[in-house]
DNA sequence: GATGAATGAGTGTTCATTCAT
DNA sequence: CATGAATGAACACTCATTCAT
């Protein structure tokens, strides 16, 4: 019989990155996306079982690659200021690499498709970095306040930043990323 | 001659912000808002010269309110902490009085339509603010950074909160709020 | 506005029953139905509800018009016998003068479709029948046997005997159609 | 050389019937079939040309061994009928014994794969029956009409009363299959 | 012999928009 | 002004069948 082909499945994965950022989620219908992919409509239903299977994969694959690049070389040992600093540079680095893969996400969190995904098990790959907040809050080094806030100040930023719909005056140069860090921290810290 | 009817008009505005805020924009088609409203899907037409010009209205429409709502009472003489503060109040009050017409704007600055809107326009409804933020550079209250890394900092988290599906631990009461608006103050000032 | 088009809905009934008994249920889409009525599928929603529905309607409809002409001169003063031959020449004479529309019910009492009728409401039209042939049983004219059984030897050989697939050596001519019944009337006779 | 997998071919044939009886010809794709087989899509057309051929082999298969059964212990010196009456039971015990094979044969003769089905072929397994019919006539035991009507009621009505469908009332008990045939008996009876 | 991958053609249905009244 | 009828194009998805191994 004829091997599953993983060229196949990449070209999907690509096709499907290329077009949601082309023309949106809304318009990124199956055939045009297997097209993109030079692919069979019907080969998609071979790889996924539906197209609903087919984002959402594409998302927290990429989700998990994003996780992984971030807490590279993650050290808890060192001061919490560097290491939510190390997480910034990691972030705006994989952003600046990957611009089409970060697009991609930020289009599907805002998108209906986002709701089907298993938040937990994505939430892991973020664990250690909560645990940094947690431990900044102990050592009175960082503002007792509701998490929701400190992420909100914490994290966002990088996405509003970096999201050139929103953003389309700020240059990710190391100055800028480094005064915008600084801002974060200050609205965090003690 | 006959007028256009002030009520169906109206009408049509409900029934697309009710409507998107309960199945969505890709779900939301011109005859079942149409349905909603108690009108022909033709009639629509009347009114709005196609789809995109009927969400793109009703956006800009809600975006102008959102705008009078914050800038109510706005005093430039006060110091800018306590204008920003007011700021900050206003648009939760607002939020939480008209938390579907807010949740309507959420949704329509992620779809696709949100590229059609004419920015610099709704930019003037703000444009009391911005000036603030420059005075507060000029007087050496607030950093002399990239203005996107300010507006970042000042405004988006606002959003954010607000957010139902981003941030669902965050209480939108007094002490909650006070509380964000001193991380976004602390983010800025000098 | 436009008015609802009798023609088209004639023009749907008509396709749907000649291409069902052309080419079959199965392979009746809605598609090739809309192409047989020169009209758009799309237009087919304006007059049923889904496929279902028009295969339904049209089926329900036909039935009862059989129903009608079944008992066209319903005399329940004749003779049981009489009365029931009558029922058997006007059956035989619906089904000579339409026979397309009675092929089409045969094809859909053995569709999946089928279970989707509402089947008391179709009785009702066959009501006096059922009467007649209880009358027959109180009066010791007819056995007293369970009705499936009755109904199976009088009205079940009327179908087969249309039904070209099952009997393409019976001609619907009077003498065939008089011996026929004799046998139905020998069989359920006491 | 390999063979022909007996064990596959059995499985298939299982497999065939068992679905067509849960979800219907129209919904009985091939890959079901294989799925349900536990076999490729692939396999099936290494037994059968195509889909077309695994059902009408099956419907045969069937229909053969419906011919043998109801040809149990046939003795053309008896009474014509007693001849008959053992024909009733012998098809009302096969009925009772295989639902499902039965249930597929009524299925079968109702799709429009019916009419691929070698007729001539398959009717040789009832000649015996046709020719005691002929001698009936021949001696006048049996009215002498055309035969599609005799064997309209002394056949048919077994399908009928055995098909859940149309007769839900009926029990296949002694007493009434007993009844039933008295029926048919005086229908076709001189 | 046996298989899962692969596919073009097709399914029922909904869409944004225009037409005729 | 206002409407419901009408539609071609598109949708997500499944089909019977063939291919390469």
């Amino acid at each position: 019989m004829r091997v599953k082909d993983e060229f196949k499945q990449e070209s999907l994965f690509n096709a499907t990155v290329k077009l949601v950022n082309k023309i949106g989620f809304v318009a990124s219908s199956v055939s045009k996306i297997a097209k993109e992919a030079n692919v069979s409509p019907a080969t998609i239903y071979i790889y996924y079982t539906n197209k609903e299977d087919l984002l959402v994969s594409t998302y927290v694959n990429i989700k998990k690659n994003i996780g992984k690049a971030v807490l590279n070389d993650f050290d808890p040992s060192l001061p919490i200021r560097d290491i939510l600093k190390k997480l910034w540079l990691n972030m705006f680095d994989y952003i600046t690499r990957h611009p089409d893969l970060f697009q991609f996400t930020e289009q599907f969190s805002n998108s209906p498709y986002c709701d089907l995904v298993n938040k937990e098990e994505l939430e892991k790959s973020f664990e250690p970095i909560i645990k940094v907040l947690q431990k900044g809050i102990e050592q009175k080094i960082i503002k007792d306040v509701n998490f929701d806030i400190l992420a909100t100040f914490m994290f966002y930023p990088i996405f509003v930043l970096s999201n050139a719909r929103l953003c389309n005056n700020f240059q990710k140069n190391e100055k800028n990323i480094e005064t915008a860090f600084q801002l974060a921290w200050d609205a965090i810290k003690l």
